[in-house]
DNA sequence: CAGTTTTTTGACAATTTAAGGCAAAAATAC
DNA sequence: GTATTTTTGCCTTAAATTGTCAAAAAACTG
């Protein structure tokens, strides 16, 4: 239960990498990726995907990380998190079921 | 498990209300109402409240309806949607445990 | 069925929110 | 103490979402 940013970080540190190189590799601002990785910023879902390349990670691990980071921060303070995210779970299962009227 | 727009639409029509009522009573344009009732767009937490006062609901329940509708929609079309709301949920509960460092 | 009221839709403007980028400051390593 | 790396702050930009108005569609009413 690590969030993306934490993973990130361990996976370039792991490789011995400072933030000038995978800001090289990925093309993107070193600042930012510094932001990523304290989770100051959050990425698009294209380039969850870019990090799960350049680590080697499985996408649907980097993507779940990704997406629970942006669910829990968007409760956060929320004191009925607990309960929204129960009915959350109802709602998407039945818009699986029978689709989005 | 009902959306924010079912309800407020049927506390609307319970009361015998037109739009053009609810409009003049919370100042929202009747178009607006018309959509958030439709769920084609999504109040503030405001506008929210406001609902509750109008048609006398519970607050929590009705700002459960609308969150629990946020977080939905952003895990529509995502196979993992399951997994990330379990995540979300030990998340969420780390944070109310140990702050938000 | 015509007339009236209500609801919905669509396009556009306005707002809000979050991200990218740069440069300076802080921290760390050598 | 210098050099490298990381972090921070600020600002600009961009993207996403909402509100608004007018017209179209739908639903009532007599």
């Amino acid at each position: 239960m690590k969030a993306f940013g934490e993973i990130i970080r361990e996976q370039r540190i792991k490789r011995g990498l400072v933030l000038r190189q995978v800001a090289a590799a990925t093309d993107i601002d070193q600042a930012t990726i510094s932001k990523y990785e304290k989770c100051e910023r959050k990425p698009s879902k294209m380039q969850v995907l870019q990090f799960a390349k350049l680590y080697n990670l499985d996408q649907d691990t980097l993507i779940v990380a990704w997406l629970s980071d942006k669910v829990a921060y968007d409760l956060q303070n929320e004191r009925l998190a607990d309960k929204v995210l129960k009915v959350a779970e109802q709602k998407v299962k039945y818009i699986a079921k029978n689709g989005h009227k």
